[in-house]
DNA sequence: GTCTATATCGCGATAGAC
DNA sequence: GTCTATCGCGATATAGAC
């Protein structure tokens, strides 16, 4: 019974890191049997509905766990602003290889959005909860609701974007620079505020 | 002889086009052979390295191709930051389905810059180009180079990362946010650079 | 619940006629 | 240069013993 949940929990385990590193199409079934170390048989057992399911159920678990990560750093500050920077700089100590549990959501959403609706539904949800985590810490702050939506969805892009280039160009120096020019905008909204 | 030109383009266009759209993986050589209309043999003519000679050629095309379309909207205003607004302007008006011929890098370069060296360098070369275009309209415009090139960056952060939250929610309008956002900050360090 | 062996398919790549 | 037939491999998925 606990081996059960161990099982099930080491291939998300697995299968999240993969799919976020390699993406859904790079990944195969074999490499995440053989790196978790669970037969194959296991697998269709716990998600009989192969491959996608797997899928579905790994963004899932690890948007969880990034909404708690963000949780986390978010209450160490009560400044929103400075919770903010203090996330950004956690985001800087991301390894370029990508070899962490995170969400870096990006490549799955690109991959599978347009092909498999309930990937993408996963992937979606993903996006609204990292942005309401920062869209509340902002209200929390008294930051009007439509402000901090949007100032969240601007944050989701400058960092989602530098990482993309951060990744091509193997230079951690675009996420640095993103998080100079999110702190700087936001800065100038707060100000537009009173 | 034409004929050879005209087969390799179409290769190039057909899988230019569904590299973008699909990323690497997930396009096999078999459907860019239906699509285009060319036979297999001719691909591997044209193409003695398979697969990723023709994903390399076709970003460096796809290149080439998106920076003569923003070359061609950036002169038609003199002002630099009204013609960046132009740009985004245009880049709105892509269908999100992307069935078009442009460059939007993001899923490629994140797909493969971590397996593979030549795609990799071929994705940066496409982020350069594009980077590069942008910064020359403001360093055209009197902005300093430095100030030019972290603005381009900007650019590229908010465009790429407003693009996955509209592919992910099949709206355009975090694109439309994007833009505002992108103009608000470009006006803001222009008054600073004074 | 766990595991192995295997079925079936589609992939990238090749050979060789023309 | 173009085309077809085919190879070899690895993918997802399944069957059935334990």
């Amino acid at each position: 019974m606990t081996k059960e949940r161990d099982t099930k929990e080491q291939l998300l385990f697995t299968s999240s890191k993969l799919f976020q590193k390699q993406g859904y199409h790079a990944t195969g079934l074999s490499q995440i049997i053989k790196e978790s170390g669970c037969p194959k048989g296991s697998l269709y057992y716990h998600f009989p509905n192969g491959k996608e399911q797997l899928a579905v159920e790994a963004i899932e678990r690890a948007t969880k766990m990034a909404q708690e990560e963000m949780s986390k750093v978010l209450v160490q500050e009560n400044d929103a602003l400075k919770a903010i920077d203090k996330l950004l700089e956690v985001n800087e100590s991301f390894e370029l290889d990508m070899e962490y549990d995170g969400v870096p959501v990006s490549l799955l959403a690109l991959e599978t959005s347009h092909m498999n609706e309930n990937l993408r539904l996963a992937c979606l949800e993903a996006c609204v909860v990292l942005l309401d985590e920062i869209a509340n810490k902002l209200i929390e702050s008294g930051w009007p609701k439509q402000a901090a939506d949007e100032a969240a969805q601007f944050i989701f892009f400058v960092v989602e974007g530098s990482l993309i280039l951060a990744v091509t160009s193997l230079s951690k120096e675009p996420m640095k620079l993103a998080r100079r020019q999110i702190m700087e905008y936001l800065n100038m909204k707060l100000k537009g505020l009173d």
